[in-house]
Formats: C-alpha cells, structure tokens, sequence
DNA sequence: GTTGTATACTTAACAGTGTAAAGTTAAAAT
DNA sequence: ATTTTAACTTTACACTGTTAAGTATACAAC
C-alpha cells in the first residue's frame, strides 16, 4: 500500500517546485514584485494552489529564509574548526558570513531583513534554525574565551557584538553599492579584525 | 504683488501636509501598508492630488527619508564636540547614532533598508544630506588621527568601520525584539567601546 | 465686465494585487 | 457502484499605484 507514500512524495515535490521558483522570483525581482500569480505562473499552476501548501505570501517567505538560514549553517559548519587556534575560526567565521552575504545579498536581506518586517516576533525560536547559527556563534566565542585569548566573560555579549559587526557590514555593502567604500575586502577584514581586537583589549 | 508668494506658500504648506501624513502613516504602519489612498484620506484630498506634489510613492518616500536623515545630522550635531578628547566625541556621537535609529526605528528603516531597495543607486549623491552625515563622521575620525589617538591613516575606512558597527547593532536590535539580547545599554556601549579600541590597537 | 487661460484639484478608469469561497474533477475507499 | 476525499481551478472581492480626462476656480487681458 504504497499509494500513500507516491502521494505524499508528489505533495512534497510540489511543495519544492513552489519553494524554488518563489526564491528564484524572490531573489531577481525583489519580494514586493513578485505576486503569487507570477509564482503560479512559472509553475504551471493556478495562483490558488499555493494556498494549498503555504498559508499566505509571508509564509512562503519563512519558508524560504529557512533554506537560507540552512545554507549559511552549512557554509559556516563547513568550515572545519581549527581547535588550535580558535580565534582564526572566528576570523574565518565572520568572512564566510559576510561573503554569503555579499554571494547571495537578495537571499540575506530576504532573511535578515524583510522577514522581520513581516513575521513580526517569530524569528529566532527555539529550535530553529537561526537559533542554530548563533549556537554556532556562540560556541565560537566560548572556545576563545576558555583559551583565554578573549578576555571577555559574558559569552552573550561577545558573540553579539561579533555578530553586529558582521551583520552591519554586510548590509551596508549590499544597500549601499555605490558609497565610495574603500577596497571591499580590505573594508570586511578590518571590520572583522577590529572587533576581534576590541574584544581583546 | 504678493499673490504668487501666497500661492507658493499654501502650495508649500500642503506639501509639507502630505510629507507628514505620509510619514506618520509609513511609520506607523510600514511603508507597504500605507497606500496613497490613504495617505489622501488622512489630509482630506483626492489620492491623485499627492502625484502633483510628489513624482510617485517612492518619491514620496525619498523625501520623507531626507528629513530623516536631516534630523539625524541635527541630532549630531547638537553634540557639541569636545575637540579636547575627539574619541569621547566620537564615542557619544555612536550612542546617539543608535539611540536615534531606536528612538525612530520606522524611520531609520525606512531610510537605511527600505529606500536602497527603491531608489538603487541614488541615495549618497554629491551634496546629499546622506553625504553631509558622512562629513560628520569623518571629520570626527580625522579629528582622533590627527591627535594620533587613532593609531590608523585612512580615515575612509575607519569612519566606514565606526558606521558598520553602529549600523550592525541598531537594525539587529530593531529588527529582532525578541531575541535574547543582554541587557540593551550595556550591548551598544560595547559594541562601540569594542569598535573605538579595537580601531586603536 | 466679459473672455481667455492657467492652476489646482477630482473623477473615472486600468491593470494588477493577495486571498477567500465555491466549484470541478479524478482517484481512493467502502 | 456509490460515496468520500483530495487536489486543483474558477470566480470573485476589496484593494493597490498610477494615468488620462474632466471640472471648477482664480487670475490676466481687453
């Protein structure tokens, strides 16, 4: 009796089809110009059917800065910790965040930006995958803070204002492509050595 | 002869009209909810007599946002500098920074994320009140080279580090109310404590 | 004082939006 | 063979930004 498995498979392909081609319409048009009737359109389907798998636009939205938050976890984790030295991890951490950004700059302000204009509240839950990034975050800073190269006690704290340095460069270079910024990675290096230094005064 | 002075006048004063309404629309109830006809109920016109005034709704946004940014200036600029000790200067002048961004977080959204996604490209031009902000930064950071307190040379980078990270922390905090933040004023001192030593070292 | 004209505003309309409700069709269960 | 269920579509509503055409009032010229 397999009928039931092929049909839930099908449902979730559907769901995926729908998912791609919302971040596909996302990520080159921009959130607010892309109607659900586009969505439907590019599918094949009528706009109604997406109901049928998302609650509203917003929903959709969540769905997608979820794959994203995936993807950036996984970017991060990739980068296998060097125990050693773990404050060259967190070097390494904070580029690899901002160049995700700066790769997929539409995704990241979908993500970080306009889903909470939206999904008021909701973000960071428990269990979810944001919540995920900063534990990554803040495992991070914990490493460095018992080997003693951060001074810092308040693991918190640290990884916050780690994380707000990251966060501000990246959307400035995204929102802001034509300001005069000096040489780009010369600009994310200092921001990311900076507050590393800071952090250990 | 004063009759064309008194029509630029009233002319003057109904746009003044819809600038504020539109404002206190966008920033109650976000940019994208806010429609023209609604914006034309509030001052009591036909929606289509705001389009006399104003090129369309981002325009109508672009110029609500340069007051923003005008009230931002103002607001630094009401530190008056200690030239004694440029790095408390710059230190109070990041506090006010983001205290403005979290007293009027609607605006400083809609001015720093919401218009970039409209108004690509434009938005720091030559003379612009965006650039004259910038001025301000600079300025002060050249004050603490100057008086070698700031170890760096190129004051385009280190005004564009001081603003990343003032940047990163008001629009996390606005955006992410309910992520566990330690205690607010404690985190952005840090944050711009961590970035003044940090730019030191 | 009548006429012409520019100014300020409104009405009507278009093409598009998110989404709820009702309708359709085909497959599965009985 | 009939009923039920699931997947999908059609229709419809209230709303959106914006354009084009229409109107009325205040001013200028004669």
């Amino acid at each position: 009796m397999g009928v039931k498995e092929r049909r839930a498979r099908e449902k979730e392909q559907l769901r995926q089809q729908i998912l791609l081609a919302a971040r596909e319409l996302f990520v080159n048009e921009g959130y607010e110009n892309v109607s659900m009737r586009k969505i439907a359109e590019k599918i094949e389907y009528s706009p109604t059917t997406i109901y049928l798998y998302f609650k509203d636009k917003a929903d959709l939205l969540d769905s997608v800065c979820k794959e994203t938050l995936l993807n950036l976890l996984n970017t991060l984790e990739q980068l296998k910790r060097d125990t050693s030295d773990p404050i060259e991890t967190l070097r390494k951490s904070g580029r690899a965040y901002v160049e995700f950004g700066l790769k997929h700059p539409q995704d990241y302000k979908l993500t970080f930006v306009i889903r909470p204009q939206f999904q008021k509240g909701l973000g960071l839950n428990e269990g979810s995958v944001g919540e995920k990034v900063f534990d990554y975050l803040r495992a991070m800073v914990s490493d460095c803070i018992q080997q003693k190269i951060l001074r810092q006690t308040d693991v918190e704290t640290t990884g916050q204002v780690m994380w707000s340095a990251v966060h501000g460069i990246t959307l400035l270079l995204i929102d802001f492509p034509d300001f005069p910024w000096t040489e780009k990675d010369i600009l994310i290096d200092k921001v990311i050595h900076t507050t590393i230094e800071g952090l250990k005064a």
